[in-house]
DNA sequence: ACCCTGAACCGTAACGGTTCAGAAGGAGAT
DNA sequence: ATCTCCTTCTGAACCGTTACGGTTCAGGGT
């Protein structure tokens, strides 16, 4: 079944037009509004059309004309490799994928390497508005996302003024799992964090480096964490946090290890993705510790594989946090940038989840009085 | 940090270059080509885009102009939460990601439900080229994609004249699976399946309906491993078929359990995919089967969890499929469509990997000759 | 015979750029 | 003084479409 050979030059609207003696116009309403025009008028330019080998009117011309690209743009200063494995990320993704299914658009993955500073695909993007995603607070990217004059989300961001924010609130959640622990009776906790800035630090991360992290999101967890401990009298500069820069099982396994080598008295682990939570569990595992009696350990996200594991963690609904990104994104009633007045900011629901990873400390007042 | 206010309209290259009384010539080339203009007239040219609010060249227009819209656009039939969810399709789409991403190009899904007739999102995306994957053959988005004159690649699908073409040898890599079980004294065996075709059918397939399936891979996996199994004397049509609509591993373990109730005496359980067949791990563990004392279970394709649960299946590298259609369909060289001389049709490897869920089955004569 | 209406079709003007051939002007070589 | 070349900038053509505000014409009502 052979295609049409392509002939010297593509057949446009206007050459059609021209072929069938009909003006432009004719032609554009036979594919666009059937009703403006005779079935029999119709049916011999859609004939002509296929003899003459036009594919239908062209879609950038069209979007051009129409101000109408079709597709969302999904800013994603991440490895990629990376944000297709971290389920919280897929979610965020699917979510937007799904509302923008519904609303018959495009959603365009725009290339933007972490490190890049070269903004041009950001610029080169034809879309109807961006959506923003694990990206830190400096990244040029956003700054160049921020300048094109079509609706933009962020999630997981710190509100910047005059753009709409979908997103949980990160320091609730955390001060409700931080008190969780507190109330079991955990003091001597350890804690396990994703990258906080663009260069590697695989390792103890000191309190000026979790206080100056890029990404907001670590840095929102890790200072409500603080503030909740210190609040029970907890020092927390003697609290000891394991940083990593890549986002695996693996990785939280290792830095599980890092800490309990160098801090074995520590009686909760808290760790701020469920991915690294699971590779503590995984190195307790390894290590013959009896996960919650001996300690504590837990995660961030609620994502399916913690479930599976019923490990202790914060729910959120990563799919509503896409969904709600792409329906504000996509929200007829709302085009135009950056007016403060109609700025929205979605917070979402998040829930505890206490599982089986989580339990009361043993204490030197259960030594005294135990058998 | 206010972004500047929005004027009534939106300030355009033209607008600019009358501000700054030049032509609009040199205002382009002060964004695209630094070198044809004094540095001093650059900068004024910039400076003043700024003060008026100027975000740089429209990408739309520009592409109509440049004929390069810089994105790939991806056409997935499928459900978008069944394509997240499946490890599979995620490789694909993260190889093509970073194809794209190497050049500097985006990656555009383009919406497309399974059942939808209206092609319409097929025509309106402005995009430099198409990659299809994981499509009923005859669906129409697939047919709207062919008519549209850019550079198509189809990934796991039939050889159609003229169409590039990425994917494995599933034929020659099922034969081998096949075989690696006949070898091991196989034949009584069952095999569970993906879905056929767009009607849902949990259950017995027919052999007319295997046949007929409008889903190339999971047709040609089982036509494959009939003949196979009747070069060695196996009557394929005693040979039970469960199919399952949805590709979960809660369907693979209610597929297996359907198979077990009705088929006690299969001794090795071959499923189309490694998402089946860790189902039908959990479920032969449920039933107190020792696998692979009691049954042998394959899968096919070699995700991560199948190598974790050892599983024995057929490895394809699904993100090199991603990765190749992308610089396929890039390919400058091979621009244009429906070349029939210049057609490309990339096979690659797969490899057999035997885990610890295949082995000999436990014959009569084992049974008469055993303790 | 008149006016009026609705269906069918048309012409022009954008939409917002990029590109290419060449003009203007000055510097350096002969 | 003339020629050549280079840098810098310009003018006009072009990309392919759709929005907009018409015109034309057959037929219905009175």
């Amino acid at each position: 079944m052979g295609r049409p050979i392509r002939t010297r030059r593509q057949a446009t609207l206007a050459s059609l037009a021209a072929e069938l003696g009909v003006s432009r116009t004719t032609v554009s309403n036979a594919y666009n509004r059937p009703d403006q025009l005779s079935p029999e008028l119709r049916k011999r330019v859609l004939d002509t059309a296929r003899k003459l080998g036009y594919p239908g009117p062209d879609p950038v011309a069209r979007s051009l004309r129409t101000r109408k690209a079709g597709a969302i743009g999904l800013l994603l200063t991440e490895n990629l490799s990376y944000a297709f494995r971290d389920p919280a990320a897929l979610g965020v993704l699917e979510g937007l994928a799904l509302a923008c299914e519904d609303a018959g658009v495009g959603v365009q993955l725009v290339p933007a390497r972490p490190g890049e500073e070269d903004v041009a695909t950001v610029h080169r993007a034809g879309v109807d508005g961006f959506v923003v995603y694990s990206v830190p607070d400096d990244d040029p990217h956003l700054n160049a996302v921020l300048q094109r004059p079509v609706p933009t989300v962020i999630i997981d961001q710190p509100v910047l003024s005059g753009v709409d924010r979908v997103g949980p609130d990160d320091a609730a959640a955390m001060t409700t799992l931080a008190y969780h622990l507190i109330g079991l009776g955990h003091r001597e906790i350890g804690v396990l964090c994703m990258r906080l800035s663009r260069d590697r630090n695989d390792g103890f991360s000191s309190r000026e480096r979790q206080e100056k992290a890029h990404y907001h999101v670590q840095r929102t967890r890790l200072t409500t964490l603080a503030q909740s401990f210190e609040a029970v009298g907890v020092d927390w500069s003697t609290v000891p946090v394991v940083e990593r820069f890549e986002h695996t099982v693996e990785d939280g396994a290792s830095a599980a290890r890092q800490m309990l080598d160098s801090n074995p008295q520590v009686t909760a682990l808290i760790c701020t993705s469920d991915i690294l939570a699971l590779g503590a569990l995984d190195e307790a595992k390894r290590r013959g510790l009896r996960v919650p009696a001996d300690i504590s350990i837990t995660g961030f996200d609620g994502i399916s594989d913690a479930e599976r594991a019923e490990l202790t963690t914060v729910y959120q609904p990563v799919r509503d946090k896409g969904r709600s990104a792409g329906n504000l994104v996509l929200d007829p009633t709302r085009r135009g940038t950056g007016n403060p007045v109609t700025q929205q900011v979605i917070t979402l629901e998040t829930e505890l989840r206490i599982g089986k990873t989580s339990a009361p400390p043993r204490t030197a007042e259960q030594h005294w009085f135990g058998p």
